[in-house]
DNA sequence: GAAGACCTGCTA
DNA sequence: TAGCAGGTCTTC
């Protein structure tokens, strides 16, 4: 589930925490596919004993940067969350310094840890972060220029622009009022602007909303002192099938664009 | 492009 | 019980 906005709000919040400047006692993993490439007990014995100097985030992937020169990334997939209370479905458990835990939960086990020497040995397949400088409106345009796919997918691909997922991808296309199958080299540059800007935008508002959580589920995102994220209540598009839209009353329609469901308004993203 | 794989749990 | 879910990777 996590994408930019909802990473970034678990990053700065473990960061609130404290847990940068802590030592890390001990690691217990209990879903052993979450590790990689080491195993288990090489894992543990190459975190035991480090400090977690800086935790940052590019796109999608959380840093835990390391006094042993090593990186902590880590990935959450579809439903990874960290919490600093037990519960159920904890893949990996830290013990660090000043009695504090760090509870690592993904119900699908889908999301990855990995320990490099250095982070660009994954850093370097993706695109620029969406909300640095280096994605650039220039970029974008050449980018979506010299490609002739539909626009939703193009924006998903992390190796163009990291960190947009369904969600805010939905969001974005409905407020630039750009349709999520308009093949990308047929946007007109005023259309290019408004989804550069419309990107950013949503991802901001999704930030400082704590990010988005579908539903009241327990399955679902959730900060790392548990509570929903905010953006819930502001989205306009993703997940409101059937509902209005909030710019001209219309239906809002869901389809299915590159295997990905999609909601859109039939009246304002026109193709 | 598309479809399947990786997983579990909620909803219709 | 089938279908679907915020992601990514592999294999057609």
């Amino acid at each position: 589930m996590p994408e930019l906005p909802e990473v970034e709000t678990i990053a700065s919040q473990l960061r609130g925490r404290g847990v940068e400047g802590k030592q890390i006692l001990s690691v217990k993993v209990n879903w052993a596919p979450t590790i990689e490439p080491y195993s288990v007990a090489q894992f543990s014995k190459a975190l035991k004993g480090t400090t977690i100097e800086k935790i940052s985030r590019v796109g999608k992937w959380m840093l835990f940067s390391l006094s042993s020169g090593q990186t902590l990334m880590i990935h959450l997939r579809m439903a990874g969350s960290f919490s600093m209370v037990k519960g159920s479905h904890d893949r990996i458990v830290m013990k660090l310094s000043e009695g504090q835990t760090l509870y690592y939960r993904d119900t699908r086990k889908f999301g990855r840890w990995k320990l490099v020497d250095d982070p660009q040995t994954i850093l370097f397949k993706l695109g620029p972060d969406a909300l640095t400088r280096r994605f650039s409106l220039a970029y974008f345009s050449d980018a979506m220029k010299k490609r002739h796919r539909m626009i939703k997918p193009l924006i998903l691909d992390q190796s163009i622009v990291a960190g947009l997922g369904n969600i805010y991808a939905d969001e974005a296309l409905w407020e630039a009022m750009v349709h999520p199958e308009r093949l990308s080299d047929s946007l007109s540059d005023a259309e290019l602007a408004a989804l550069f800007k419309a990107i950013k935008h949503v991802l901001k508002v999704g930030i400082k909303n704590g990010g988005t959580s579908l539903g009241d589920g327990k399955t679902n995102y959730r900060q790392v002192d548990g509570e929903s994220g905010g953006h819930r209540d502001e989205v306009k598009a993703y997940g409101r099938s059937g509902k209005s839209c909030e710019r001209c009353k219309k239906t809002l329609k869901k389809t299915v664009v590159a295997q990905r469901g999609t909601t859109f308004c039939p009246a304002c993203q026109v193709v």
